[in-house]
DNA sequence: CGCTGAATTGACGGACATCAAGATGTGTGG
DNA sequence: CCACACATCTTGATGTCCGTCAATTCAGCG
């Protein structure tokens, strides 16, 4: 149940150091930053804030927290998810390089949040935003576009639920496509389990279309859970 | 294809007349009106934008308009969706009296919205709101709320979606019957389809559960599709 | 009272879950 | 650097929930 594991500094924006030891991902540095918010590396968002380091599954707030920060992913990748009665866990989104997340309608958390691989964020707090604060209006419109993007990014997410097992895998990887680390390759933070979670689909099911899609040449799966898209257009064409 | 049926008075806010028809929910009135939004009856919302009626089935928008109004449903209700590749169509939300709908991420609408019945909506162009106008920064925290609560909305969807096929009409039942219009009585504007679509479900499977849900003495349905919650316990427990 | 679309009910099939085993891959210690 | 151990992933056999197809009943309306 620990935390934040290393807070790195506070109020400036800088790389983060060589003791943030992180076994996956090596390769992610010097990549052009790119979100689904749309901003291309930076908004008035990276130059507040503290950063905070988090292992592997290490939780990031919890469920009834208060919900008086909002986070960017500098690098790594979060997990949003909730337990269902049945005893199934339910993701609601990954959030990768560049997204912001924890925004909420209410006073408190509705999920939680966990690392899902080793991950520098940058938390910010909402007082600073929302307080009639020097930021001010552009505070208040950077918000909103986080709450709208947000609100697009679930819509979509419903309506992919309603889709066969096939089209959510391959949705997703488009998806994941956005956070290209070469030509064609990206490489996915998140588990089979993860995965599954997120469609509302069992491992077994993903595994089998990942199997299929590379039986057709359409993906290739490379050690280290990275993916080579052969024919993006397949891929589309499978997509809804 | 027409669009809006009858105007009926501009920027100021006031009863429906006579002269419009509804065949149906003739009990809506006298009722203490609340939404999901929070609000019990009016923010500023209700004193500026056009009154609109549409008869059932009607195009509110369509996909690709222009987003530059947002919308409030006076009285009856609306459904948002879109077609789906396989031709099926997909609901992602409904919304009933008191509800605010329309806001979108970008500048065009993503889903096409159609009166599910005969149903008054209150227009209000989002100029008005975001402009620097006389209603400045509570028009933008109305627009946050507006989002942020949408953005909630959209999430429970999701994750209904990845329920059972009972426990999402249990759930969709207990959604309606916040709209009660009496005693543990509500009336559901839309049929088994709009249901079924919504849910990612089909007619049947629809109409199947309902049939078990009233053999158990849970639930009753009377005529003109009113549901009558018998055991509000015992559906509370089948929801996840 | 008959007509028409909506809703219900039944029989059957298929997509995905479940259960179970085997393969691969990643991290650890010698 | 290699070998072992454990987790993750893949693959196969079987089951089940819900979709599909089809028939019947019901409700709303002229």
């Amino acid at each position: 149940m620990e935390r934040a594991i290393n807070v790195l500094r506070s109020s400036m924006p800088s790389r983060h150091t060589a003791s943030g030891q992180r076994p996956h991902s090596p390769i992610n540095d010097g990549v052009p930053k790119q979100s689904r918010t749309g901003d291309l590396e930076g908004t008035f968002l990276d130059s507040i804030g503290v950063l905070v380091e988090f292992s592997s599954s290490n939780e990031i707030y919890t469920f009834d927290d208060p919900a008086d920060h909002i986070y960017k992913v500098v690098s790594g990748a979060v997990r949003v998810c909730k337990l269902l009665d049945d005893g199934r866990r339910y993701i609601g989104a990954f959030y990768l390089r560049g997204d912001v997340f924890g925004l909420e309608s209410g006073p408190r958390h509705t999920y939680s949040c966990e690392a899902v691989c080793p991950t520098t964020i940058r938390m910010i707090s909402r007082n600073v935003l929302t307080g009639s604060s020097s930021y001010g209006r552009s505070a208040e419109l950077e918000i909103l576009a986080i709450a709208t993007s947000e609100m697009q990014r679930a819509q979509m997410h419903s309506s992919l639920l309603v889709k066969t097992a096939s089209e959510r895998v391959v949705n997703f990887l488009l998806q994941m496509s956005i956070y290209n680390i070469g030509p064609a390759t990206f490489q996915l933070p998140m588990s089979r389990q993860d995965i599954a979670d997120y469609l509302g689909l069992t491992i077994e099911t993903v595994s089998r279309i990942f199997t299929q899609l590379e039986d057709s040449g359409i993906i290739l799966r490379t050690p280290l859970r990275h993916i080579v898209v052969r024919d993006k257009h397949a891929l589309e064409q499978m997509d809804g």
